[in-house]
DNA sequence: CTTATTCTAAAATAGTCGATCAAGAATTGG
DNA sequence: CCAATTCTTGATCGACTATTTTAGAATAAG
């Protein structure tokens, strides 16, 4: 029911879906929604916090758990490639980051989300930092950001359209060159 | 009157600007923007067209002239910090390509801007690998395309309200990385 | 069973959306 | 200067928007 809500938003985002839409996505009428939710604002806040809490933290617990180093890290950012069904849904952060009003409510929920992944790069990084698995020269903090970015830079060209393929080696390679000695000469 | 009507796409999207607000940015009336546009899409894929050619073009050429190898591409990132006025009108390529219907006419325009970004990365880092002002072990083509998805990474955390003096030292770091022989021992 | 309460449904509201039209103003070509 | 054409304007179109209301169904409590 929030699930449904939730991928209508992130396919078509905040603004091109209806509440006839939702009506549609949820099997609710009108009439409740407004009931259980207050407003369409309401039912998208409730969507996007449902995203962070399950679907975002899932996916990291799926492809990037604590034990995996450095390399469930990779595996996150390679899993917004395969998407189960060759379609992308589309990342409520990334999307709304930019489609929303600077005033908009919801604007908090986008921190949070970000705030989650930059957490989680910058306290695996630190940690494999320790015990030599990330190349010394690297800092933990500033390499952290730039894999936020990344994360989300990557987003945007797979919601263009951007070849996949390519998208996956460009990681891997990126994943190399922060490993230790992988260039031995 | 152009340049109004791409402000305004620039800062809301599409979908949440209005005939209304058109009429308000361009100085034209309705029926005259029909007469010469054809349709709301028309005038936003002309806004497009004018971003890629003028306010894009421009910017590379300000700030990442050939001559200015590296530091070029370098100044062309910090630059989106420095927005005048110390507002950011948001990036037409990047809202398009996360805000658009698969099917939008406008996104083969969202194609042309990140082709003509990824061309300016490839070229000049293929220039500057022959010099020798790159890393050695960089591979360009993979490179480019780390640093396209960086770019539109950096403008959806500049869209969130990021830290732009973070994001600047994040900028920093990752052309400092990029340049040969920084971190010698 | 009865009463109270919550949930659902469908219709209706006011407002805005993108788009069109006819009439007149401005501009252009000869 | 005149005729033809293009452009501008304000009014208006039906369709769709988010939201509210009203009435009825389901559920729960006593």
């Amino acid at each position: 029911m929030l699930a449904g809500a939730m991928d209508a938003f992130r396919r078509r985002g905040y603004a091109r879906v209806s509440v006839k839409d939702l009506e549609d996505t949820t099997g609710l009428k009108a009439g409740s929604i407004y009931n259980s939710f207050g407003s369409k604002d309401g039912l998208f806040e409730a969507s996007f916090a449902h995203y962070n809490r399950v679907v975002l933290a899932r996916r990291i617990e799926t492809h990037a758990a604590e034990d995996r180093g450095l390399g469930g890290l990779r595996s996150l950012f390679i899993s917004l490639l395969h998407e189960p069904g060759n379609e992308s849904f589309g990342c409520l952060i990334t999307n709304s980051a930019v489609e929303l009003n600077p005033g908009h409510e919801a604007r908090k929920l986008v921190d949070d989300g970000l705030s989650i992944l930059l957490s989680l790069f910058r306290d695996r990084l630190t940690a494999v930092h320790g015990v030599g698995e990330l190349r010394s020269d690297a800092n933990p903090e500033a390499e952290a950001l730039r894999l936020l970015a990344l994360y989300q830079g990557v987003l945007v060209l797979i919601r263009s359209g951007w070849d996949h393929p390519a998208l996956e080696a460009m990681i891997d390679d990126s994943f190399d060159h922060l490993e230790r000695n992988q260039h031995e000469h």
